[in-house]
DNA sequence: TATTGTTATACTCTATAACTATA
DNA sequence: TATAGTTATAGAGTATAACAATA
């Protein structure tokens, strides 16, 4: 468990970076009259149906919050709760057309928004940052290992 | 306003990681009993007192929003409000010695578990991916340019 | 008994609009 | 008039606890 001064320096830069993404995804959110959690939530979606169940593992929420938000999205008619026909107790959320679309929409303009300013990233770099980026999405750091 | 395949898959994972970080400091936040976005507000008061109108900026809210957010973490003995002396009009927040102690442990423990994830990455890569992070703190950012 | 999801409740977070006080 | 901040209000987000239905 040795943190060296340069991984720790690196860790407050990613922290504030995460930051600025997030008001970028906030801000683009606004701009499709969406909530942040509501956007979050139709761009996981956008991969196809989940169930509740997975969507608090993957949204990190108590499972009342996930019955709420999907309440709000259900209302809106972007998405929609579907009986499972072999566990009945479970139903699995998809997205209607329109939060396809919109998902799609705000998924491209984030993205759009940040890779304005990487564009002048070099080959090498982008390769180095890209496998940097991939150790995060490794289940053990959520737990604190 | 070229945006290249690269860039844009870079920006894709960029997203990705700043959700993992935001849920590393959601779960941080909670294990000091505090709302991520106390804790934020915590953090950015570690750097020294700011004023009412600034924290609207740093933390892209509104000031009624500014006004509850203080409101709670004053209540419980984190911060407090200080009138300024040259304009009466304004006041001036600033961490109790709670407060500080609050913010520093938070920031410890979000960069700790960050930077053990980091820790194996070599001086060069982390020199790149250092310079790479900087460019998101302009402001130009901020504003979709 | 265990699991899936909802409901009830209480609090926090956030924005809009109207307001007070000072500049 | 303009600026700094608060208050009133409404809705969204979140967790805890208790619950219903199904496995």
């Amino acid at each position: 468990m040795t943190t060296s001064a340069r991984a720790t320096r690196l860790a407050a830069s990613l922290v504030r970076l995460s930051h600025e993404v997030q008001h970028v995804f906030t801000d683009v959110s606004r701009e499709h009259d969406l909530t942040p959690q509501q956007a979050q939530l139709l761009c996981v979606l956008a991969a196809g149906p989940h169930r509740m169940t997975q969507l608090t593992r993957m949204l990190h929420l108590e499972k009342s919050s996930v019955t709420g938000l999907v309440d709000r999205v259900e209302r809106r008619g972007l998405a929609e709760r579907m009986r499972d026909g072999h566990d009945r107790r479970a139903c699995s959320v998809a997205l209607t057309a329109e939060g396809k679309r919109l998902a799609h929409r705000v998924h491209d303009a984030v993205v759009r928004r940040l890779a304005g300013v990487l564009d002048g990233i070099s080959a090498a770099d982008a390769e180095r940052l890209t496998s940097v980026l991939t150790r995060f999405t490794q289940p053990e750091l959520r737990r604190g290992a």
